[in-house]
DNA sequence: CAATGAAACGATAATGGATTTCATTGCTGT
DNA sequence: ACAGCAATGAAATCCATTATCGTTTCATTG
């Protein structure tokens, strides 16, 4: 595990987290989608490319990136999903018909309520484009 | 059933769902609460004060009152969430800390997203009074 | 280069919320 | 009263997630 390390080699190292073949595995999976994705879902996409990660460990995984500020977490239909996020402070809006996820830089306080998580329908879907 | 229809009864009424003593009690036990309350506390809260509702039906009231409109669900912690609500067209900020729930009746459109559901936390627990 | 201890791994079992099943009960309209 | 249908609820099942625990890997030390 020595040598030039990647860009998921770096991400790991500079948030404190050692680095192995399997969070490699698990970063590359999750870095191939643009859209939320669950723990088991990777796990079954990297099982199918023949790697073998242990379920266990795609979870534990996930739980220490979003821990580490990397990944951050949602809720869709009852089970977790988790998706690459950039580093600047910053929070989301989520489609609840698509799926997309809009990463907002701005601040925008609604009546003293810091916003995190905005959950609604994207002009896309709405058809308000 | 029949006789002067109370609160409860009229909202079942509106929605077209039939009324029956265990949807009255399922209301009754919603409408003590301000906060999102879980399927299983409702049945406890129930149980506890000697009424005997099923923990399966006590979850399809809270699904049809759902579907209805009559209470909005949300996730907290891995569990389901209700809680009644009025009628008017209406999004909500919830806290993530206290748990407390805005209706905003105000038409918030950001980038053409249309807020449903805004995570967050309230003025009151992030001290920005 | 072998020994050592800590961290990570992963198969399996356990947990717990939610849903499905199905036999029974109770309305509702004729 | 009665047929038909909706509602109920105990038990079984589902399924994502977490806990357990023996094994493996890795960096460090002698």
């Amino acid at each position: 595990m020595t040598g030039a390390p990647t860009r998921w080699g770096r991400m790991l190292e500079e948030a404190g987290i050692r680095t192995t073949s399997q969070r490699l595995l698990v970063l590359d999976g999750l870095g191939r989608h643009r859209l939320p994705v669950s723990a088991q879902q990777i796990h079954a996409e990297l099982h199918e490319q023949g790697e073998r990660v242990g379920l266990t460990t795609v979870y534990r995984t996930l739980t220490s990136l979003a821990a580490a500020g990397l990944v951050h977490t949602f809720t869709q239909a009852g089970e977790i999903v988790y998706r690459l996020c950039g580093p600047a402070k910053h929070h989301h809006l989520i489609c609840r018909s698509c799926g997309l996820v809009i990463e907002r830089v701005e601040e925008e306080a609604m009546a003293g309520f810091r916003a995190e998580e905005v959950y609604g329908t994207c002009a896309t879907c709405a058809g308000t484009s």
